[in-house]
DNA sequence: GCATCCTGGTTGAAGGTTCAACAACGGCCG
DNA sequence: CGGCCGTTGTTGAACCTTCAACCAGGATGC
């Protein structure tokens, strides 16, 4: 098996703890200040962008990169805070459709402005342009990496049956 | 305040979605092979670099970017596998000093192999030597963001007593 | 129609993290 | 010495995530 280079091992920790330190940091600045994690920002986020406000479990789980377990619960705290409803899906009796609530946008608005805040000073500020397009590029690669993976899983678990 | 333009918007989603992708993807690919998630991981090879294979819980915490509450609780449970040991810290009797077994030893190399390898094949693999060098230094900027943050943090705090 | 399988969503338990509170010890200064 | 403060480490409760199990409803094939 190969073993990471010193370099390597360099950039990778160098990665880890950036990633590490500001996700941590986004998300303490998020629960101090507007009572939640980012985790369910990001699904209010998701419903205030969806029309009517509105998506199917399923559709929001997707979006999120969440899993229903978890969005179930998640919407479950949401739904006690008043800030998201669950409505009976028409079209499919097992469906439900998480509904973004009034309050729930203003939370949601309030919120946004320290989080944007945050993400400004410790990522686009202390990058240059040529920085961010390289960040984004990396994204991309990396995204796309991990996407033929999960194919690759999934082709895996279909040659299993 | 200040938004984020379009673009912005969209580096920052690629940003984020691949960063969870990858590190969900690590911390499952850890918890399906070794049984542990990526933080424990983490716990381990910090000891096994450490003179002694041990260090005190306050270091051990330094060097993995993690609160004391949870080590303390994470040493807990990598002891009752038989991973990690305590002992007394003869030099200060608040000190708890975290010693790795040889059993602990040997499933972080086992776990290591799995770990190495889907990190290669997600990261270093799927990026090109320069986007590696961008990657170091976006990191180190980031880093270096969050660490005058701290400072900056930690002076507030100082001014408010 | 009905048996079968798949999908959408929820639930509860187990494990991990955070937060606040606490006990125990060291260090400092009177 | 003795009081006070800062540090070290642990603990328990609350919360979040994961996992496996499950129910209910659609979809498919006969």
């Amino acid at each position: 098996m190969r073993w990471l280079s010193a370099e390597e091992q360099q950039v990778w920790r160098a990665f880890m703890t950036a990633v590490t330190k500001f996700t941590e940091h986004l998300d303490r600045q998020l629960q101090r200040d507007s009572g939640m994690p980012m985790a369910y920002y990001e699904i209010l986020v998701a419903l205030s962008e969806a029309p009517e406000r509105s998506l199917r479990m399923s559709e929001l789980a997707a979006v999120c990169h969440s899993s229903r377990s978890r969005l179930s619960h998640a919407v479950a705290r949401l739904e006690k805070e008043g800030w998201v409803e669950r409505q009976a899906c028409p079209s499919d009796r097992r469906g439900s459709i998480a509904v973004l609530t009034d309050v729930g946008f203003g939370v949601l608005e309030q919120a946004a402005a320290g989080h944007v805040t945050a993400v400004r000073e410790h990522l686009f500020d202390v990058l240059t342009p040529e920085q961010l397009r390289s960040l984004a590029e990396i994204s991309q690669a990396v995204d796309a990496g991990l996407t033929t993976e999960c194919a690759k899983v999934r082709r895996e678990e279909f040659a299993d049956l």
